[in-house]
DNA sequence: ACATGTAATTGA
DNA sequence: CAATTACATGTG
């Protein structure tokens, strides 16, 4: 017997695999296998790429593995592939990719033996427990019940939680965290089910009839074979979810140990589509959904991770992270909302969940389904080549539902006139949230600007509050008191007088959703007004509650950013406002325009949604503006044409692909000549004759968190030969001296 | 990434 | 002068 060699992958900047031997008598790993290694001074988890029988590295440098991960089934070939790629097309390490994908719990090596532990820990509730800890937040009388279960019973599933109250979630969760209750009580996979259990769907009298488009879209979808990419441009309430669910239950049915993917683009979407999978496949045995996003516990995400690796877990759901995610038997992929910024990771690896869904899709040869009211351009453009099929869903589902009617409120208009506003709410926009009101139906109220107004200004001097850290004004916060920065969190009291000149009249400038839910309370008297925002839902679950309420019919007026425009199937909503959405007109990002409109379509397609007549008033100074004539008119492809047009005229995404170097350094001055640096550098590369490189330039926000940042854009017609570019330059830049960060990102969104 | 060593800066 | 902090180095 001979030792073997593996190569492993860390979570280190470099894309260079280390050399460990493998004494014989051990076990022998094979490439997906997780190993604890030593490195440098500690220890590290890593993951086995190749198995050798030699190594070039030196043998008294050689080091042996301290121990493999035997209980976890090694990563597939195609799952290493899949990092591989992406560490390739986003230009990083391949452990800078492979690891962060993985659960916490599974890199650390000393919590291996607990995460396998193969008896389910069904802890009895500790003895002589007969009443609730005094701390816990507890009040409704359903959670007590729930208390009083836990206690009778000893176990309790998540469905039966979910069952008695959705708040009672948020509970459980704070009861698991004081310890109170273990998780795997409340966690079914834990109960170690098998999952291999055919599928039947429950009472199929029961669901709803599809319409027409539905039948099509979803023949199609079922009737594909081999790799096969679906752009659903469905509008607002035609039913996209419905067409997921029939296509999985297709899928899932034929095949017993198929696996689905299903992407949405935020964590607050997770619970309504759980519980609608749930409800749909309450035939699957327990623990074959889970869902994956950065909300869950720490031990919870690794179980669920695992029910996935393991192939026990049928649907996947999750947010971007759950892209990434092992799943051997992966038949299939939806992401929800395709073309919500969501999808693109903003820090470490800023990858496209979307696109890499797309990838794996044709890796795997399976379909994927990628669904919107508003596509990205880039999928529009990939449907209008005939490289996606395109499945239109152009009516609501629920009978008697129509698009709403979108008016717009000319604001320069009202002011010729002389009408009367208050607070920014126009006269007719009051108007209609008092018949609202009367007709006990809902409105919602958007605005896209968190805080009570952005700017605290003396009108004697002109001083307005600025952060101290960042080039950025502070958002005043009226609850908390405080002033505060959104880029940096930043906080401080509000001052009583100027601080530069004394004058006592500081006034506050400009409007957010705490300002507004104030003065909706003036202006419309008698209504019960909810704000929902990144504010009021700081604590975990605590959205989940806010919109609850909203089901529940206990909100007269929800106001809150778009956070409550994406997805929420309210049913007594008829009116959606919209206010100051102008200023994403004259944006210098390029994308500020596509990214408004997918958010008014968005917002506007909440009215109306179960037959109530809906309607959607859009206050504007720009009433003439294209955006909101193709806005009123439902007009989404007329939207796309002409601004596609734009683009290819311009030169800008989708017909160009573009690469963005950020560079923060302490000053300005060492971020742009370190830019400078770089585009000199570019000089030197062949394929970059086939590249434009731009002028380095400040950030929008120059400084953040005492650090300046700049800038610089290369794009190309050619994917590869950007690719090719990257993969000179980066080596290139990393020769640079100097005492800079430095990072690219492919695919940048944000410019 | 992360732990370590080294140089640079602060401060009673 | 120690104490703290920024930066450079290497990891098999």
């Amino acid at each position: 017997m001979t030792d073997c060699f593996v190569r492993v992958a860390l979570d280190h900047p470099l894309s260079t695999l280390f050399d460990y031997r493998c004494p014989s008598d051990g076990p022998a790993p094979v490439p997906g296998t997780l190993v604890n290694v030593p490195f440098g001074r500690r220890e590290a988890v890593g993951l086995v790429c190749e198995v050798t029988a030699h190594s070039d590295v030196p043998p008294d440098r050689l080091r042996n593995v301290t121990s493999v991960c035997c209980s976890c089934p090694p990563l597939s070939a195609d799952w290493l592939a899949l990092a591989a790629f992406a560490a390739d097309y986003y230009q990083r390490g391949l452990g800078e990719v492979a690891l962060p994908a993985l659960p916490q719990a599974l890199r650390d090596a000393s919590r291996w033996d607990r995460l396998f532990a193969r008896e389910p820990r069904y802890r009895a509730l500790p003895a002589g427990r007969e009443a609730l800890p005094d701390s816990l937040p507890v009040r409704a009388s359903a959670l007590r019940r729930l208390a009083a279960a836990l206690l009778a019973e000893d176990a309790l599933f998540a469905s039966d939680a979910r069952a008695l109250h959705p708040k009672a979630v948020a509970v459980l969760d704070a009861w698991c965290e004081t310890g109170w209750v273990e998780r795997e009580v409340v966690d079914p996979f834990a109960a170690g089910h098998s999952a291999a259990a055919p599928v039947a769907v429950t009472n199929p009298t029961a669901l709803p009839v599809l319409t027409d488009e539905q039948t099509a879209a979803l023949d199609a979808i079922s009737g594909a074979h081999g790799f096969a990419p679906f752009l659903l441009h469905g509008v607002t309430g035609s039913g996209k979810t419905e067409v997921y669910l029939r296509a999985l239950a297709h899928l899932l049915e034929r095949r017993p140990d198929a696996q689905a993917l299903v992407l949405v683009p935020e964590i607050n979407l997770t619970p309504q589509f759980e519980a609608a999978f749930r409800a749909r496949f309450a035939s699957l045995a327990e623990g074959a959904i889970v869902t994956l996003h950065s909300g869950l516990a720490e031990g919870e995400r690794a179980r669920n991770w695992l029910a996935a690796h393991t192939g026990h877990a049928r649907i996947v759901l999750g947010t971007r992270l759950a892209v990434l995610a092992s799943l051997p038997k992966l038949a299939v992929i939806v992401v929800d909302e395709e073309h919500d910024p969501a999808y693109k990771q903003q820090e470490g690896l800023r990858y496209s969940a979307r696109d890499l869904a797309v990838w794996r899709a044709k890796q795997l040869d399976v379909p994927v389904v990628l669904g919107s009211a508003t596509p990205s351009l880039e999928s529009w453009w990939l449907a209008e080549q005939g490289r996606y099929t395109r499945l239109t869903l152009s009516r609501r589902a629920v009978a008697d539902a129509v698009l709403p009617v979108v008016k717009l409120i000319d604001l320069e208009d009202e002011h010729r006139r002389g009408r009367a506003s208050f607070e920014g709410l126009s006269g007719p926009l009051v108007a209609a949230m008092k018949t609202r009101l009367e007709r006990g139906e809902q409105s919602l109220v958007f605005l896209n600007r968190r805080g009570y107004a952005p700017i605290l200004s003396c009108d004697a001097c002109g001083w307005v509050a600025g952060c101290p850290r960042c080039s950025a004004y502070v958002v005043l916060h009226k609850p908390e008191r405080a002033l505060r920065c959104h880029h940096c969190g930043w906080e401080s009291r509000i001052p009583r007088a100027c601080p530069d000149c004394g004058n006592v009249d500081i006034a506050p400038m400009g409007r957010g959703t705490q300002r507004i839910e104030e003065a909706l309370a003036q202006a419309v008297p008698g209504a019960r007004v909810l704000r929902i925002d990144a504010d009021s839902t700081r604590r975990k679950g605590s959205a989940e509650a806010l919109f609850s309420d909203v089901h529940a019919g206990e909100v007269d007026i929800l106001v809150g950013t778009q956070m409550i425009a994406k997805g929420h199937d309210f049913q007594r909503v008829s009116l959606v406002g919209v206010l100051n959405a102008d200023t994403a007109l004259f944006s210098h990002d390029f994308r500020a325009s596509e990214r408004l409109f997918a958010q008014l379509m968005q917002v506007s397609g909440r009215a109306g949604r179960a037959g109530l007549p809906g309607e959607v008033l859009v206050q504007t100074r720009y009433a003439r503006h294209a955006l909101y004539h193709a806005l009123t008119r439902h007009d989404y492809v007329g939207f796309a044409t002409s601004t596609l047009a734009e683009r290819r005229d311009a030169h800008l995404p989708p017909f160009v692909y573009q690469a963005l170097l950020r560079a923060e350094g302490r000053t300005l001055d060492a971020a742009l000549a370190f830019l400078q640096q770089a585009a000199a550098a570019l000089h030197d590369i062949p394929a970059a004759e086939r590249v434009t490189a731009y002028d380095a330039v400040p950030m929008t926000i120059v400084k953040v968190m005492h650090v300046h940042r700049a800038q610089l854009l290369i794009e190309s017609g050619s994917r590869a030969a950007l690719q090719a570019t990257l993969r000179a330059w980066l080596p290139a830049l990393r020769q640079l001296k100097g005492v800079l960060r430095w990072s690219v990102e492919v695919d940048p969104l944000d410019i």
